[in-house]
Parts: structure tokens; sequence; C-alpha cells
DNA sequence: TATGAATGAGTGTTCATTCAT
DNA sequence: TATGAATGAACACTCATTCAT
């Protein structure tokens, strides 16, 4: 066993190292056009390393989904079903920076979740189904929300498709946005908020008001 | 040995028919994930009159970008910015199934767009400055409903992130989600179309209104 | 296509070659010792043309197997049954030696052969499935020799341990033996001959007397 | 994890464990078709301890041949030349029983010794200067039968590939046939039995018979 | 235009072996 | 003695691309 007791200066443990190589990796190139000998590179260790602690590339995605989506989730539902969204502007204003703040440590997580899910399946059914369960037990705290249960379902589809894509997308593409129009960082976050609260925060707001 | 005496009608000529797998291959697997073989076996032709065609696997990509996001956005920017759209919901649903329908006959398209927009940069810009071009193009129409100039730059942010990524995302999330959650078609596009109205066309009407 | 009138310096099809080096290479180091860089050297062609012709080592094993096998198994039918074996030493010893010079030029499929067969199954059950066909057909041919049913069985269990095998061992084994114990060719393959027609014949004509 | 204090009855040490499990799996795959990770599962022991006792995957092969096979031989030799063998088939198929299930408890070893026997040399010349001495000692038995000096070496050969080879065949290929040609054991050994008498006793018998 | 054959440079993976403890 | 971690060198196989016809 090596580095009893972890030395300070970012010497992690080789397998969470491998870990963390392979998210980078994974995010610039995607899982197909990521090299296994880039991820062993910059994890500092030698390939055959790799395939010790993980038995192949795609275990290696499995096993960063697995822990990593949840600890996501979990975070995002608290915070998105937080009510004080609902209240005041400012508050509002606040939980959405906390939140992107949090997305934006995550972003390469995000940008492999997203990449994956919009192959065509069948290819891209494994990942989808992990996915779903993670969905479900997310949704679960939207459920709780609604009483007529012919609005479940588009209470789902809503913080999916105008809640969460938006804000993960926002994650993935502020940077080149940035780059290709010439916006600074806080403008353009700024407006992403402004925005978000206005067609999401709203259009919720009227979902669960008629489900009180 | 192949159609010597090539039908006019139905058989398409090899060079489309070149484009058309790799548009299918490249949605279905990333286009690092897809393979030459794989779009010649489609086809219907031989691997190496895909070189003859198209010079590499990368410009092969670029020949479908070309035209087509051209084409989409160019469709796009008229139905987005339809005024009839606020004022009544049935108009607006209207143009919104039209608009879907339109989409989901380029979805392969989207996806391959998406997917390469999420790869971190600097392996992504050359797509971007792409991109970038024809998000100049359509956000033309957005500015010029746009009186006050502090607002255009949040009315370009509100359209992209709040309108045309939701959009694409129902696209191309919208098979795997009724797999995952089981539920019908038209159901999930109703949802959907009413979800998107009550945030995306609310939150610009909002915005355009203050703007007149 | 290369060599329309094929060369007569021995540039055989690609494809011929390949098969060639494969025998000679899985010959001398066994299927798991044999490198498929060896044979891609030795067939003076591109690795990867092997894998375009035969699509994986074992394939290209299946394929050596599949034509050759059969081949050697049609020649020793006839030979090994020739009832004239039984008349005279002379004529007994002339189809001996034209048997021998004909497995000494299978010998590397010889070899192969036998070393596959050894592996303990269930590795093993693959290769035994075609080879048990084989002798099948090999048999019947026993079979017709033998009237009593009984003696069927016997009459194939003696073809095969005290025919076939040492048959097969001496064509591969000889040439070690030459070298272990200083003996010279025909000195070995007389002493041999002898000894087969001794053991071999003498209780095969016993066995098919009895059944006249 | 291991035993710590060592049960001294029914778990061997772990070096003979080694060995063992080594046997099993270079009998099953070859030589160069074992794993030395396999033999360390089924050893039960850490991979890296096959290299503390034994120094590489090809010594442990030494390791095994060197008691083995003498043993082997040993045991072969005078039972092979018992000569009650001649005297009265009874006789003869009791000393062939005894024989085969000596062996059959070696085939292991077997399996291995013809499996690289059959490589062509030169990658097998070690492994036959191994054999060409002890099958020398062998042949020393055979040799104080035989008064005739030109008859010796034919001696030599009629014991090896009419004697030895169907014995040491019947041993590695029986399984595989009683499973392809669906026989039972006991009628596969006695119709081999009665077929090696036949064949090889009464050729050295009428050899020996010869010279003395 | 079209193809079957051929290839250089990888690509994920394996494996015997070694190291630190 | 015994182990978990680590590695260099291969390994079978793949793939975008080119060539000859």
């Amino acid at each position: 066993m090596v580095n009893h007791e972890a030395p300070e200066g970012g010497v992690a443990a080789a397998k969470e190292r491998i870990r963390d190589a392979a998210l980078r990796v994974f995010a610039e190139r995607g899982f197909d056009g990521a090299r296994v000998d880039e991820i062993a590179k910059r994890a500092g260790v030698n390939k055959a390393l790799i395939y010790y602690y993980y038995e192949s590339k795609e275990k290696l995605l499995d096993a960063i989904f697995q822990g990593s989506v949840e600890e996501v989730l979990a975070e995002l539902g608290p915070e998105l079903h937080d009510t004080r969204i609902f209240e005041d502007e400012a508050a509002a204003v606040a939980i959405m920076e906390r939140l992107l703040d949090f997305l934006e440590q995550r972003q390469d997580l995000l940008r492999i979740f997203l990449m994956e899910s919009m192959k065509r399946s069948p290819v891209n059914d494994r990942i989808f189904i992990l996915i779903a369960a993670l969905l479900d037990r997310l949704f679960s705290l939207v459920d709780s929300q609604i009483a007529r249960p012919e609005d479940m379902e588009r209470a789902r589809v809503m913080e999916f498709f105008t809640g969460l894509i938006p804000l993960f997308s926002y994650v993935v593409h502020h940077e080149i946005w940035m780059k290709a129009f010439g916006m600074d960082e806080a403008r353009l976050r700024a407006d992403f908020v402004r925005s978000f609260i206005d067609a999401h925060f709203t259009a919720t707001e009227m979902l669960y008001k008629t489900n009180k």
C-alpha cells in the first residue's frame, strides 16, 4: 500500500487519479474519442494499472457515472425545489448562483452525460437505464409537490426539459459562448439567471400553485 | 458490382447515399464512434468511394454540417419569432407542432451538432466557429425586436438557453424518454409544448413587451 | 486483383501465403505460442491483411483445419484399408512408404491437430467436434469390413490408437528422435515401418479375418 | 490474509499447491495458453508468491517435469517388460489395467509432455534433451532383452511408437473419445487393452523371442 | 466512377514479472 | 512467507486511408 497518510500535495491514490484523469479526458474528447493512453499519462500511471482497477474503458465510464451522477442529483433536488425561489427574486438569484457554482465544478461529468445521452438508441440504452433510475429519484421530490395526478407527468417533463437541460447546457456551453460572442462571465451568468428565473421558475410556480 | 444503369427514381446517387448514411451513423455513435466501414455498408458503396467524393471522415462531417445547419436555423428564425405566438395559445401550439415536426426530421443532424458542441475546447473550437456565425444570423431577428441595447444580449441568451436548447433536447431525448418512463408520444409532446409555452414564450413575451 | 497469371517464383496470392505461414508458425509454437505478427512477417503481408481475409487468429486456425484435415483423412482411408497390406510384406512396405511421404508433407498440420487435441476439455471441445465428424467418415471404411456389430467399436478403437496415432507420432517425432538418438532417417523409417506392420497390420488382419 | 497457522492436515503447503495448480492449468491450456494469474487463483495464493518459489513460468514447468517424468518412466519400465505379459492374456490384461490406472492419475503430466514434444524444433529442443535422457534409461531395460545388436534400435523404436505412444494417447484422448462417440469408459478401455495386446504385445513377443 | 486489396499507425487489453512492505 | 500495487513489453485486433486497376 502506498501513501499511508496521503501526502498533501495532490498525490492522491492511483485509483482516484485514474478516475479524475478519465473524467477530464472523456469530457474533452467524448468517450469514443478518448484514448486510454492519454488517461494513463495524465493520471501519471502505467496504462496497465487502469485495467488493474477498472476492467475496461467502458467500466471506467460506468464507475465515473455511478457515484457522481447520483451526487449531482442529490444536490439538485432540494435546491431546485426550495420554495423560497418563488418568494422573492433575491432569494431565487442566490439559490441559482449556488447551484451554478456547484454544477460548474462538475461540468466534465455533465458533458459526458449529455454527450452519451444523445447517441441514438440502442447504442445509448445502457447508459439511459442508469439515468432513468436516478431521474426517478429526483422526480420523487417533484411528485410530492403535485396534488393532481394528471399534472405529475407534465411536472416531470417541465423539470427536465425547461429546468435541468438549460441548466446543464449553460454549464457546458458558457465558456464557448463567452468566446464566440465576447461576453464576460459575470454578465453572461446574470443574463442566464434572469432568463432562467423568468422562464422556468415562473412556469413551475404556476404549475405548483394550481396543485396546492 | 453495383447498379450499372442506375435507376433514376428511388436509388439516390452514390454521393448522396454516402452523406445520408454518414448522417445516421454519426447520430448513432457520435463522430468518433462512427466507422467509415459502416457508413460504406449502409450506403451500399465501396469504402474507397467515400474518399473519392469526400476526402476524409472529417470533411464528410463538414459537408453534412455545411448546408444543413444553415437550413435549420433559416427555418427556426421566422418560426420562433412569429408574433402570433403571443396572441393566443392555439396559434402558439400550432406553430410549436410544425416546428417540432420539422426538427424531428432533422434530429440526426441535431444530435451530431449537440454532441460535438459539448466536447471541451480546444478540441471543439473548429465546430463552434461555424456555429457562432450561424447563431449570429439567427439573432439578427431577435435583435430587431429589441429596442433597448442593454436587453439585446439577454434576449440572445434567453433565446438560446431557454429556447433553442430545450427544443433541441426534446427532439433528441424524446425517444429515450418514452422508453424510460413508458409515455406515449402524443402525451409527451403535449406536455412538452405546454411547458415550453409556459416557460419560454411567457418569458420572451415579457422581454419583448418591455422593449416595444 | 494481384497476380493475374501467378508468377512462377513462389509469389502466391496473399490469402494463401497467410494460410501457409500460419500453418508453419502454429506448428512451431502451438496455437497460443504463435504470434500474428510473425505470421504476417513470414507471409510478407501487412498484419491487417490477415484480418481482412480471416477474421481472427482462431478463425485462421479453423480455416487451416477445414480443408486440410479432410484431405488427409481422404487419403488415409483407402491407403490404410488397401487389402494388399495383408498379402505380402513388400506391398505393405510400399504402401507404408507412400503413406509416410504423404503425411510428412503435412506434418505441420498433424502437429497442430495433435497439440490442440491434447488440451483438456472443455478448452478442447470446439476442435474435437470437427475431428469427430471427420473420423466418423474415416471409420465408415473400417465399418464396411466388419461383419459382427460387436467388433465395430473395437475396430475403430484399434484403427485410431494403434494405427493413426503411431503414424502421426512418427511423422511428428521422427526428426527429434533422429537428433536425440543419432539415427539416420532411412534406418529409423525402416524400423518404424517394420514395427508398425508387425503390430498394427498383424492385429487388424486378425480382426478383419474373424469378420469375413 | 491466508492461514497464519497452517493446519497440518489437508491444506498443502503453498509451494505444492502452486505446483499442483500449474500442472492442471498447463494440461488444460498448454504452456503458452496457461496464465500465471489462473494458477495463482487456483492455488489460492498471491501471484507474486509463485515468483518467490519458482523464478519464472518456465522454471515452474521445469519443476513439474523434473521429478514426475522420471517417476512415470520408472514405473513404466518394469511394468512394460514384465515377461508375464506373454504368458497368458489374463496376466497381460491385469498388468495393462494397473498401468492405465497409474497413467491416468498422471494424465495432466502426459498432456503437457506430449504437447510440448510436438512443437517443431528448435523451439522444442530444450524439452527433448530432458526426454532423451529419460528414454535412454527406460530403454536400458529393453536393451537387456535383446541379444542381437542389429535389433536393438528396432526394439527401441517399437517400444516408443507402438508402445508408449498409443498408451499415452489413450490416457490423453479417452475422455474426448467417450464424449465424441458416446462410448462408456469400461467398454472403451476393454477395447483398447485388447487392441494394444494384439498389436504391441504380439509384435514385441515376436521380436524378443527371436532374440532369446 | 467504382472496387478489392493493402497498409501504417494506432487501440484497448493482456501478461509475465517486479516492487515495496 | 506473503501480498496488493505497479509496470514494460507485448498482444490480438481496428481503423482511416491509399493503391492499382
